[in-house]
DNA sequence: CTAATCACCTGAAGGC
DNA sequence: TGCCTTCAGGTGATTA
């Protein structure tokens, strides 16, 4: 479900409602979703602030993190505490605050986790530079590409080197940029790369303004769906005419996802 | 190092 | 109506 735009549209919201809060305890309902690794005690901890890094959620506390992950269809949402827990057939993990509010984790799927850790490195350790980081310039950017001999596709997905980008703005960039997902890293002019992390940018910041995408599960904290799916140009228009040619949208499996792309504007080339 | 497959889960949609 | 297969905004482990 969520990636980056989603996240940080989510983060966005949760902040001046959560941040300054008091924790009373946290339950489990499910299990597997709340991973405690940190061995001290969440009761009493106060939210100091909410940050994002890539699709990771950073409840920064007293002397712990809580670090959240939606991964497929998980959702935040913050509760007065009246309503009937009973209503909610996927709650998997509630934060009960000291006010009697408490902030529900949802998650039909049952894949999203929330982490306690006394340091983020523990859940972050193998995540990169934020997409949208100002820190990240296109020389950093390229330096990660030039020599590698994967496809761009599972480079952008893989989160290892540039984190936030999923299956949907993966395949909206790499249309904007004109490049082929299975063109390989090093086959990527200098031109072309700057073409693609500018393509990246534009496509996040979109995402972003539009309070994400929702295909079917993702909604905001406040229950909102996004807006940026009718934005979309190339996902899920398989057999549609392109935007910018008019031929037939393709998709194929493609670093193991459903990826769409137009076989006329995005040629897969041989050579810089 | 890179790619492919499976595993983790539930539910919706399409084919027959 | 119902059964079966496939697919889904993600990622981690395991196997070639």
């Amino acid at each position: 479900m969520p990636e980056l735009p989603e996240v940080e549209t989510v983060v966005r919201e949760l902040r001046p409602l959560i941040v300054g809060k008091t924790i009373d305890r946290v339950e489990a309902i499910w299990q597997k979703t709340f991973v405690d690794q940190a061995g001290l005690s969440l009761s009493g901890q106060i939210i100091q602030k909410i940050d994002r890094r890539g699709k990771f959620i950073i409840l920064v506390l007293n002397r712990s993190y809580l670090i959240v992950h939606l991964r497929m269809t998980g959702r935040l949402s913050l509760s007065n505490g009246q309503g009937d827990l009973s209503d909610l057939p996927h709650l998997r993990c509630l934060i009960q605050f000291k006010d009697g509010s408490r902030l529900l984790f949802e998650d039909m799927r049952k894949f999203g986790r929330i982490y306690h850790v006394k340091e983020v490195e523990e859940v972050l350790k193998n995540v990169g530079i934020d997409a949208l980081d100002t820190h990240l310039t296109f020389e950093h950017f390229y330096d990660y590409l030039k020599n590698r001999k994967m496809g761009v596709k599972a480079f952008l997905m893989s989160q290892k080197w540039i984190a936030g980008l999923g299956n949907i703005y993966t395949d909206e960039s790499l249309f904007l940029a004109k490049i082929h997902p299975e063109q390989t890293c090093d086959q990527i002019s200098p031109g072309q790369g700057r073409k693609l992390f500018t393509a990246v940018q534009e496509i996040l910041h979109r995402a972003v303004e539009n309070m994400g995408s929702t295909i079917s599960d993702y909604r905001d904290a406040y229950g909102n769906p996004g807006r940026n799916q009718l934005y979309f140009k190339v996902y899920r228009r398989a057999g549609k005419p392109c935007f910018a040619c008019g031929a037939l949208i393709e998709k194929k499996k493609v670093a193991g996802r459903g990826t769409h792309f137009c076989p006329q504007c995005q040629k897969l080339r041989g050579s810089k």
